[in-house]
DNA sequence: AATACTACCTAGTCTTTCTATGTATAATAT
DNA sequence: ATATTATACATAGAAAGACTAGGTAGTATT
């Protein structure tokens, strides 16, 4: 993510939340699956990742479930609890308006 | 800020170069034109602009200059630099393109 | 005389993200 | 057979940004 990494900032939490929002997930698919979703913008290291998610979990925003493959491995795939919703629900609104404010300073309307 | 500062990680050196790239302006003055330009949504406190300043100074994209008014105060009047313009370029183009990759995440494409 | 506004500044703390590394199994390539 | 790559999880420590809280000082208002 280099350079531009500081622009992220605030923001995974949204991202994680409204993807396992959609499906439950796990840590490795969510990497990829951001990666290809935003046609390689996002790169997420996995030591941004999981921190991530175990703090969303720590929030109750999401749930872990191990779940064991018929070969043996285990994967953790994460569900959004009620909370976790309310919260996307709330973040989605907060981004809107961050981008509306951001927009009057970069964008400012035309003098009249 | 309070609940929506972390939105904001990153972005605040966009929003400061923009402004002083449209005219020199003062610390003080900053903080009370990003609020109203914004309708109230920006409130940055002071421990949040002047380290702002001090670091985009730092990296050569601004330079403060005292300008002493007819009452005997005293303000620093930041004026934008070549590379601080070339980076504010920069920086709406990366701007841009994680409006873009938010968007792929948040309201993905649908799928035919 | 007291309060509010203008105008700058910094120290210390908290949170987030990164780099780097570790563990372990499965699949593929040589 | 062995080496490499992919899958899948995890953490420690460092770096950076933004906040809280506080400080200084002059001007204007009540």
């Amino acid at each position: 993510m280099a350079q531009r990494y500081e622009l992220m900032k605030g923001n995974i939490d949204s991202l994680l939340l409204c993807l396992i929002g959609r499906q439950p997930m796990y840590g490795y698919q969510i990497i990829r699956e951001l990666e290809s979703r935003s046609q390689g913008y996002f790169k997420f290291k996995e030591g941004t990742l999981y921190p991530a998610l175990h703090r969303l979990e720590a929030d109750g925003l999401i749930i872990g479930k191990w779940q064991v493959l018929p070969n043996g491995r285990q994967r953790r795939y994460y569900h959004i609890t009620d909370k976790g919703y309310l919260s996307l629900v709330e973040k989605r609104t907060q981004w809107q308006e961050l981008l509306a404010a951001v927009s009057l300073i970069m964008q400012p309307p035309v003098n009249t």
